[in-house]
DNA sequence: TTTAATTAAATTGTATACAATTGAATTGTA
DNA sequence: TACAATTCAATTGTATACAATTTAATTAAA
């Protein structure tokens, strides 16, 4: 193919714009909850799960204890969360929510809606691309192991 | 909406996670050009248009100059590129391809055939993800202006 | 035509990402 | 039970990303 090397011929690359533009997209939003995407998605699971250890949120949000930790002691410090040695395994530390944290949830129902007005998909569309994301996403996770 | 705030009801999600988990599978194939994916489709615009200055290669990248200047310094050092100033309006910076930088886009021919075993979508699928994607990015740029 | 506004690239500061390594805890096994 | 292998979170090092600012060059406007 000898236009196999061309930007417009990529997948992967609408991917990877795509997702930094609507991430763009969420910042002047989160910054009114002074959080951060990555800050967002972290309280999203903890919104949702009140507790868990930092292997299985990490295995949730694709992202290692690398990019985690520093997250999460910036979440500590704004006292949206708590962390804590198990102490049934020392190995493990386990997030929980606070009532602060569980309070900014309130503020942040406007972030979907928000997010919604500059997607302009149509809701099959929308559904789709859901189905086709989570479909290449698992088809990776299998490679993997 | 109760549940708008679950990460599964996200679309930006699956999209974030499978940007990065694409990229991920890029690793061990650009390692051995001693390329990073940002890089990577620096190199590509090149190898399509010879030069560019660093306002149109940010806009094709979705890249803005505070990423790309150490990108670009980073592929000067390999001699992929050089970096001059235009002459007939110094405020830009033209950037270009040199010999070497040509003579690896041999190297790369491979690299989307070995992304391609990983993506496992069918035909159809694909050209949908991708009309999906570019609808998206081209509407978030019509709010922009 | 002198000054004001705009533009482009670089710089600065903050926040990811992730591979690789480290250190502590736990598990598996000889 | 000892000890090797594994697991988890944290750390280290490198490379993005991007907002905001700075500096130099160009363009617009009074």
């Amino acid at each position: 193919m000898e236009d196999s090397l061309k930007l417009e011929n990529q997948l992967c690359f609408p991917l990877y714009a795509c997702s930094k533009e609507v991430i763009r997209r969420y910042k002047p939003i989160l910054d009114k909850l002074d959080l951060t995407y990555t800050q967002y998605i972290t309280m999203m699971v903890l919104w949702e799960y009140g507790s868990i250890n930092v292997k299985k949120l990490g295995d949730m949000l694709f992202l290692d204890s690398g990019t985690l930790t520093p997250v999460l002691k910036k979440l500590e410090s704004k006292e949206y969360i708590s962390r804590d040695r198990d102490n049934n395994d020392e190995r493990n530390v386990i997030i929980s929510i606070t009532k602060k944290g569980k309070k900014l949830k309130e503020d942040a129902m406007v972030v979907p809606g928000e997010i919604g007005k500059c997607i302009n998909l149509s809701r099959d569309e929308a559904i789709e691309l859901y189905r086709l994301l989570y479909k290449l996403l698992g088809n990776m996770e299998d490679n993997d192991v």
